[in-house]
DNA sequence: CGCTCACTTGTAAGCGCTTACATTTCGCTT
DNA sequence: AAGCGAAATGTAAGCGCTTACAAGTGAGCG
């Protein structure tokens, strides 16, 4: 095992080229502004050294690092994976590297992993949702930092947004499940505290159970994480609270497989017995069995818009943004028929 | 708007608190270097100017960032987000910072972001799987950067190991369904090029056939990329090609649900009509419906274990680890009769 | 009461890169 | 052939932090 060599540096290369440290910088961030000759010279040193730019040191001397963070709540399912995905590869198109930080849903954290991104020179930040700590947008602000926040729509908020209007597809979806004759209908939320999302999904149900006519003020809520577990825990617990329910409506497809699958196990066929819905359209809800009525969140367009904003945002192009996406409803077999209408 | 106040630097909180950028660097640094009295004097002035280390010029100057760089694969389904969950607890716990990459199952974008990851100052690095190019080792080598391939076993391989015996868990499963009398078997698998714990599991499969006395040469191996759709259209395509199938063997669970999924689309009855294993117990395959059979990978473990193995290597506590985890089958209901022994 | 030694603190030299500014080179014009 | 401006290159001053080394400060000791 030979000791590990001294990286090779910037002068290492100059040297080898025998040029300045200044032309091989230049060469290697403006091709153009070197002749012919000496760029095949340095990009010969380069290659022979396998020299790799320090990327501290770039950053000190640039003060540009031409990377974004993005904290994103969970890693844990697929929920937010479409969409950095695709938020990624329109980046890496723009010439932008991303930097992923998972806050498991807790606001501390998060703030935490905003500074510590920020430390590590991210030029501009994509978050999720728009509810945070006032303290957090200040720094940022303070910092200089763009911020995006994605899954949110919010055009009179603290940070430009883009998304979609949480609220307002809910309340699709529940008109969808009041006009079917349901009556009696179940909640299973995610975590609503600091989590912006889940609480306007829960509004738009109460606001479509209120133009249904039905009071929304007894609406059995049932609040949870998001998961599969959870989910299929949640409906038994329902179901045995109030048997009368006929429809569930779930905060996230996650939460709608697990209710799904409880609902097999107790005996009870969906639609027939009981509807079941999700919100976000991913995968699992199209290939489930029956079929997951959801709200189809359009996590990839959202994803590449994400960062042509945010990148705009960067490069001083404008200094706000709000784009507001479609969430349609998606109809398949798991909402059914419940009562004829009154 | 007010324009982004610059921010704070060593020097400042030096001059505020007024001590020398040594003495702030080391209160930072070595609390237990300083004076108690100088101590609350720099972190009152840390606080009130809400100062953070430059993470660049500090890489630069300490030649250490405790960072460390994972690449994964993919991000778009749950295979390895619980390790890597696991993993990046147990780094936080030791003093690290996770960074994550994926590669999209691509080995040269791996590379190239191996050596992103490098320039960025990571310590370390974990990668998945055991099997790439020599170059990459050796530019890893070269540069001191210690490595940990997990979900690979390999003793005798160019680099640390955790993980589980692919082949021997897949021996495992297959010896468990050749005894139940299955003797017509299909198997779809992930891509093999570039990916040992595909072909690893693939051999486990053939060398378990063998066991049995079938002659594994004409196996029907449909090999696609690893997602619930896929998994179903060649579900579809195994059973036109070869219509006598009674089990099928998935590459892993997320191509399994897929399959499973589509039996049931075909109107056949798992596991009456037909017997579907997977690879990896993700929370999926303990909700579906029947219960998916497979091969419990302890993500959580490896994860962490992953993580202490790595912070040794690069605090220098070792200079190889090697670490051989138990991936046992758990039998589920989507594993079951199809004839009698013979 | 002066001296040693263990602590604390300060000084200053980089770490590897970018970039404003100075200088040189070169192709043309006259 | 001299002169000129544009293009190419070099010089050197940082960017914000760590750390070897020097210097200062007291407590404890004879």
């Amino acid at each position: 095992m030979s000791p590990p060599e001294k990286t090779p540096t910037l002068e290492d290369v100059a040297r080898l080229a025998d040029v300045s440290t200044a032309t091989v910088s230049r060469c290697l961030n403006f091709p153009t502004k070197v002749s012919e000759k000496t760029r095949e010279k340095v990009m010969g040193a380069v290659d022979a050294l396998g020299y790799m730019p320090h990327f501290g040191a770039r950053a000190m001397a640039a003060r540009r690092t031409f990377t974004i963070g993005a904290i994103i709540p969970t890693m844990d399912n697929t929920i937010f994976a479409r969409g950095i995905q695709a938020f990624q590869e329109e980046l890496q198109h723009l010439g932008y590297t991303l930097l992923v930080a998972s806050s498991t849903y807790k606001p501390d954290l998060e703030a935490d992993q905003v500074k510590s991104l920020v430390a590590r020179g991210a030029d501009g930040l994509l978050l999720i949702g728009a509810e945070r700590d006032a303290e957090t947008y200040d720094f940022l602000n303070r910092r200089g930092v763009p911020v995006l926040a994605a899954w949110a729509y919010d055009p009179l908020g603290a940070v430009s947004t883009i998304g979609f209007d949480n609220r307002a597809a809910m309340h699709d979806l529940t008109r969808a499940i009041t006009r079917r004759g349901h009556r009696h209908i179940g909640v299973i939320s995610g975590i609503l505290a600091g989590n912006d999302r889940a609480s306007g999904r829960l509004k738009g149900i109460r606001d479509g159970l209120s133009d249904a006519g039905i009071d929304p003020t007894n609406l059995p809520v049932f609040e949870t994480q998001y998961s599969i577990d959870n989910g299929a825990e949640a409906l038994a617990q329902l179901l045995a609270t109030y048997p009368e329910t006929t429809a569930v409506m779930c905060g996230n497809d996650v939460l709608a497989m697990g209710a799904l699958q409880k609902a097999r196990d107790l005996g009870l066929n969906v639609p027939d017995d009981i509807s079941i819905t999700g919100f976000d359209d991913i995968e699992l809800a199209r290939v489930a069995h029956p079929g997951l009525t959801t709200v189809h969140v359009p996590h990839k367009e959202m994803g590449a818009l994400a960062a042509q904003r945010l990148v705009d945002l960067i490069e001083g192009k404008g200094t706000r943004f709000d784009t507001r996406l479609d969430a349609p409803v998606v109809f398949r077999a798991s909402l059914g028929p419940a009562c004829p209408l009154p």
